[in-house]
DNA sequence: GCCAACGTTGGC
DNA sequence: GCCAACGTTGGC
């Protein structure tokens, strides 16, 4: 099991729509070391979800992958805002995963409270901030959840 | 809304 | 292959 952080600006895509929706496509990751860390993902891999550009900006609950790495099919469509054209179906550049809602925090951790905290200096968030899809560790991640007030997941 | 930091592109 | 110019991200 591993464990990932992934940014949404909470205007563009929120944990509220992610619940509604149930799971999500995330597309339009068009960042070589996101699109990486995304096809490292394993099914069952948990994710922290992050709101971007919101006041403040904070880990609102958590995700899960429900399927691995996939060609992102925005990539190929000329009329899509996501369309690349060196892309193709022969030889894609974009990858994406699907991940479905697991939980939303009663209490946000918010990036002020992670960049105060010792135990989570080395995050990627704080020491790599325009990365979208991110690696956490085991130990950063059950102490975000701590942070939460949330339970230890089973 | 501003702008620093970062990633990408392309001319040379 | 360097690096200036440009576009984007995201904290503030």
């Amino acid at each position: 099991m591993q464990y990932w952080l992934m940014k949404s600006e909470a205007d563009v895509y929120s944990i509220e729509q992610l619940q509604a929706d149930r799971r999500t496509m995330w597309d339009g990751v068009r960042n070589y070391q996101a699109r990486n860390n995304m096809q490292a993902m394993k099914k069952g891999d948990l994710v922290l979800y992050y709101h971007s550009r919101q006041d403040p900006s904070a880990v609102v609950g958590l995700a899960r992958v429900v399927n691995e790495a996939y060609p992102d099919p925005t990539q190929f469509d000329r009329d899509h805002k996501y369309f690349d054209e060196k892309a193709s179906v022969e030889s894609p550049r974009w990858y994406l995963v699907d991940i479905e809602f697991v939980r939303q925090f009663q209490h946000p951790v918010s990036l002020h409270d992670i960049k105060a905290d010792a135990a989570l200096s080395e995050m990627v968030l704080v020491n790599n901030s325009r990365l979208s899809v991110q690696p956490v560790r085991e130990s950063e991640f059950m102490h975000v959840l701590r942070l939460a007030g949330e339970p230890a997941l089973k």
